[in-house]
DNA sequence: AGCAAGACATACTACTCAGTATGTTGTCAA
DNA sequence: TTGACAACATACTGAGTAGTATGTCTTGCT
């Protein structure tokens, strides 16, 4: 249980969390059944209570996976010698392309994040809750950083830092919202969407 | 409790209108059952079900109420001979203190909107989330209206309209993810986060 | 007064769905 | 070959809940 991060995720159970996010996002967290989400995969409850030993588990550990996907992409394009505002224009541009390519899983995160710590039964759960919002909090703190920093070089005016942080964080994230996949969208939409936003979010710290 | 209606005089629908959106709010929108609601109230399903046919019904209505409330107070402070930047301006500060003082409509909408077409069982129902759907385009026209004209007008560069629009609306309504009142909190907070955002959303355009 | 209707409360039903208990099949090692 | 275990499927239970049917009280209205 405690090394769900080491643990080399099993082709069964990618599955079964790529199943479960895409029925989540489509029904709503609540309202979709496991039957819903088995019957997605062509199976049955069996199958996925034999990875999952609650629904609340299930759920937990797609939005954990989602966290994963944004804090391994961004992370890695920090330059601390850079600018504060290069870091940011980039790791906006990075963000949101790997935002839409999962986007099941952040709309999944989107809905259930609201009342997650209200009701966690088991241990397990809470403690995966736990890990959500620290892995949160991380990714977070990447950000906040670097508006910290481009406030105090000069490079951003200065203004209260949280709520800074939370506008340019719901700025990066408004694609979840609206964002749907099109046939005839042009092939670089996405990335036209990723510059706009990240020039966007900078002129607001600007 | 403290009244969120000082427009209407407190009728007993009102009353089962305020309670749900603070039920839905904490425990979430699904979660919280009618009996959960009319406990609150100090009162039986019976009083609920007597006034709406149906939870969806409610919940609709919540979201209704929602829509309304920032729509006529944003409405008359718009100066179609004013600036476009002026407009916009002068509709976030009061957008912000509005979404903040009705915030349990918010939470609610901001949970319910994400499928609320998926399963509209009755027509009832399906005749009210039209009708939701509408009030939410037409107070997002008084943003894209505006939006257009100062990209027109010179006042603002020129840039995708739609993924601006979106971007600026979530992030007025950013404060309903993060804001909880406090009693520790400056009386002049929440017009010092009005500003603020007006500041950011203004120049996320400029 | 007396009646009708509104405004609820109470008690019940029907149904969904998370979770469990148990059965079945394939695989692999000794 | 067999036994043991993983990976499911099947069938079932129990709890919670939306919705209903009906009773009760109060409030105008004539």
């Amino acid at each position: 249980m405690q090394d769900l991060v080491h643990t080399l995720p099993s082709t069964s159970k990618t599955q079964i969390l790529d199943a479960a996010a895409r029925v989540f996002m489509q029904h709503g967290v609540d309202v979709a059944s496991i039957d819903d989400v088995a019957r997605d995969l062509g199976a049955t409850k069996g199958r996925i209570y034999h990875h999952f030993p609650s629904k609340g588990v299930l759920v937990a550990e797609v939005c954990l996976r989602a966290a994963d996907f944004t804090y391994r992409k961004v992370a890695p394009v920090i330059d601390p010698a850079a600018p504060a505002d290069e870091n940011l224009r980039v790791m906006i541009r990075t963000h949101v392309p790997e935002v839409l390519r999962t986007l099941p899983y952040h709309k999944v995160i989107r809905q259930a994040y609201t009342g997650l710590y209200q009701k966690s039964t088991t241990a397990t759960e809470r403690a995966l809750h736990q890990r959500i919002h620290d892995e949160r909090d991380r990714y977070e703190g990447l950000f906040r950083h670097q508006i910290r920093r481009g406030m105090d070089g000069g490079a951003f005016r200065n203004q209260n830092l949280t709520v800074a942080l939370h506008s340019i964080l719901l700025l990066v994230n408004a694609p979840v919202v609206w964002y749907t996949p099109r046939a005839d969208e042009p092939a670089d939409f996405v990335d036209r969407v990723a510059h706009q936003l990240a020039d966007m979010a900078l002129r607001a710290l600007t």
